[in-house]
DNA sequence: CCTGTTTATGGAAGCCCTTCCACATAAAGA
DNA sequence: TCTTTATGTGGAAGGGCTTCCATAAACAGG
């Protein structure tokens, strides 16, 4: 069927280390042979055997990626930038997406024994202790992307930041009554939003209410960052009527997005009544005309890809901890709380 | 460092071929010296090596899906029925994303001779006819999804009766005046939602009218699917003043993004002045309220691996052509024409 | 022209499996 | 008890490559 290294070997006149040379950019071979070889190759359409050539070589050129199961333009532009990033560096990409909560770990086992993949991607999902310290010892590349452990090279946004920024975005409209929706607080970023707009309050001046702090109790196990919870979290601060904050802070764009329904449906405007600030800026937010944090998901990617390979081709490399930082893009979902000086 | 099958056969005391057996589900085995290889292998933390397996299985348990540069929520929900599927059926993805136009060849080329997959998934790329024979006579199994070739399995959505169907439903609503926004001809389903959509008026005695059809003139390699086309589309159509169409049926929904978009800002309103139907259903058509099409992704990801699997165990299967049916979503983006019967 | 280098080349060994064949052992039949 | 058959088992061969080592060819220098 397909030719192999030997059929080329037989039809230039060569042995098979030569052929091998001639494919690997060996300088240890005179420049007509390598053209008769090259020739060989060309009539006979002969193309290395992938997986020989790993077994032999102890190198795939894959990556694996593993990422919970994609909701959302977040993983979208992420991915974009992952896979031009990889296609770049001629990288093959092996796409893991989990759903229930411990695949992860499955995925991981595999990955460190089956010799399938160079190295991994671990995006947005959690890196348990144990394998955290396997994958150290072995070794083996891994880069975790809005994820972190302190053994492992890791890619995150500044989430503190931005929601301290989207925060005092707020504050600096004149609103004193501020609201947060949350996901779940076992949710690193979550926790982290929290203390940032709790932070912006502070710094600010501003007393922390419990009251206006809405954390999903989502029942299933999901971590409440989706339109469901930000729908149902809402609903909960318009219950509180007159009491209820002036603006909100909303932990993710799609959780916004559910906030934004139960506002509508209870016949309260955007921004007039309250206004809001979310957080990622996936491509609906533009739809939405919602205020939120820019997340530069896309060089994320990209610098995550590059920084894996640099640790492929040196395991010695001092663990780094890279962060990005978020970028308020302002739209039409929030205005000043003093009348008048609405938009 | 990580154990091969001699070091399992060295500890258990059997030799390299009863390892495998017992791996293998093999009948040939007492139960008892399984067991013992089963406790090595355990002991070990034994896994055998894919790469090695793969070589000389000549299998490798995976499928390359290559896909057009993901740009939004079609490609997702599709992903998300393929990905499900595939690890379902123990499966991993390779995923080549495509953004200049002949990349696709150069993917087709490597899977065809690098033994790296098993099988791959062509979606919404254009199959040429020269690499469609040369996959058609290696019997290497492929399957396109959303695109479509006469001697290669395919899953294409039934877009002439969408397109019938959504021009079908703003005649019912009284339109006479019914354009349409597309995008260029030479992407098949262009050209074949604009069928559905004059055979629609045909039926229904209504005129064709050129003035009515806009076809984006997008001068990068684009194919139009997007949304600054519909925008422009849409301003074209807005431009014809009172002689415009009171409805507009437009090829995607991401074009109906734009469209919408060009609407709003000549202070025209929809559904009262414009009525629209978009078509994919992508999810932020839910938030755009937008009537159009919905196309089964999900479960069309699933069945393209299925049936690529059925492939790869019988290459001598007959060639398929299945249709998926899409679905009228109703949202508020279209009314009646009749003044007074708006909602 | 000969010796010492340098450069080029062939092909065995090794990567880690599966599979097949030969052989051993146990069970069954006579 | 001795065949015959069924059942288990070991390990060579093979899958297609890279790499290394030994050897051959080419080139200098004297």
């Amino acid at each position: 069927m397909t030719a192999t290294i030997y059929d080329v070997a037989k039809r230039a006149g060569v042995g098979i280390g030569t052929v091998s040379r001639a494919l690997n950019e060996s300088t240890q071979i005179k420049p007509d042979t390598k053209a008769r070889v090259l020739r060989a190759i060309h009539d006979l359409k002969y193309q290395p055997h992938a997986l020989a050539q790993g077994l032999a070589r102890k190198k795939t050129h894959m990556i694996a990626i593993i990422v919970p199961v994609f909701t959302g333009y977040f993983y979208l532009e992420l991915l974009k930038g992952i896979q031009k990033e990889a296609a770049k560096n001629n990288y093959d990409l092996l796409l893991y997406s989990v759903d229930e909560g411990d695949r992860t770990e499955a995925f991981l086992k595999r990955t460190l024994s089956e010799s399938r993949v160079d190295g991994v991607l671990l995006v947005s999902l959690k890196m348990s202790d144990k394998y955290a310290e396997q994958f150290q010892q072995s070794r083996f590349p891994i880069v975790l992307v809005d994820s972190l452990h302190s053994d492992l090279d890791s890619l995150t946004v500044e989430n503190r930041e931005g929601a301290y920024l989207a925060t005092s975005h707020l504050i600096s409209l004149g609103h004193k009554k501020i609201g947060m929706v949350d996901a779940q607080l076992k949710s690193a970023p979550a926790q982290v939003r929290l203390d940032g707009y709790k932070k912006a309050l502070v710094d600010h001046g501003l007393p922390f209410n419990d009251a206006y702090l809405v954390i999903t109790h989502d029942l299933t196990e999901k971590d409440g960052f989706n339109r469901e919870a930000g729908y149902e979290s809402m609903q909960q601060l318009i219950a509180m009527g007159e009491d209820r904050p002036t603006a909100v802070f909303i932990a993710s764009d799609i959780q916004a997005a559910g906030a934004i329904q139960a506002i509508h449906e209870s016949r309260l405007r955007i921004p007039e009544d309250v206004s809001i600030v979310g957080f990622d800026d996936i491509e609906m937010a533009e739809y939405l005309s919602l205020s939120t944090m820019h997340q530069p998901l896309f060089e994320m990617g990209q610098t995550a890809i590059q920084r894996l390979i640099d640790r492929m081709n040196d395991s010695e490399l001092p663990v780094i901890r890279q962060r990005f930082h978020t970028k308020l893009v302002i739209r039409k979902s929030c205005g000043s709380q003093v009348p008048g000086m609405n938009l």
